[in-house]
DNA sequence: TATCGTTATACTTTCAAAACTACAACGCGT
DNA sequence: ACGCGTTGTAGTTTTGAAAGTATAACGATA
């Protein structure tokens, strides 16, 4: 037995628009430079991450990837500076919260791992 | 903008099997003698408060509730002592790992609220 | 023994989120 | 001009969790 904890972001009228699915997404497109790509790869349809990541940019106020079309590449996705930023400021609280819940759980419930 | 933490136990085969949910259940049960009626007050269906309560007891290898039928009552559910204990246990846990991550999110956000 | 409201079981229905599909727009390179 | 693979939009379909339904068993009390 163990415990997990999950990060939410809440706008101002409490509705969630970034989390761990969100992170990973960023991540995807930091790696493959394309939304498609890092949709697919964590197996989510196109068109939910496209809806979440305007829900994020949305609430945020600033864009985190810049999207572009055409090209011989046909286009792609790239993080931006505010992007990166955000993500890795999301990462940090996220790894800190996990990490200080751990230690609050052995503290908890001593007995169990 | 805001963060929430959420905590959530997982069985030895990832499962989850107690969060939020699971504790308000507890509480209703305390509170009315009744799960039905603690499902009732929470607007959940019977069926799966028992599902919850039984993956629960389940995972934890003890019985939360003690559960009667007949009688001129009908019956009734009432917290078993390692009930209340592990509903406390629960309680202590998330608020303290709330709070921690309340500070941890003023130290990581420090412009934001 | 009849009543009552609960627990308990098994099944059907509902619903919303997610996946999926189809297609237009884009713009660089050939 | 055409092809390519992306972004973007709009719609349909799928799916799985939750709600809802029906019914049996229980047992103290009147």
């Amino acid at each position: 037995m163990n415990a997990i904890t999950r990060i939410t972001f809440l706008d101002d009228n409490g509705e969630k628009f970034f989390g761990e699915g969100p992170a990973r997404l960023l991540q995807g497109v930091e790696k493959y430079g394309s939304l498609r790509a890092a949709a697919t790869s964590m197996e989510m349809a196109y068109s939910k991450a496209l809806k979440l990541l305007k829900q994020a940019e949305d609430a945020l106020g600033f864009s985190l990837t810049a999207r572009t079309t055409g090209g011989k590449t046909g286009g792609g996705s790239t993080l931006t500076t505010e992007g990166k930023q955000w993500l890795q400021q999301y990462e940090a609280y996220r790894d800190a919260c996990i990490k200080a819940n751990q230690a609050l759980y052995r503290q908890h419930f001593p007995k169990l791992g």
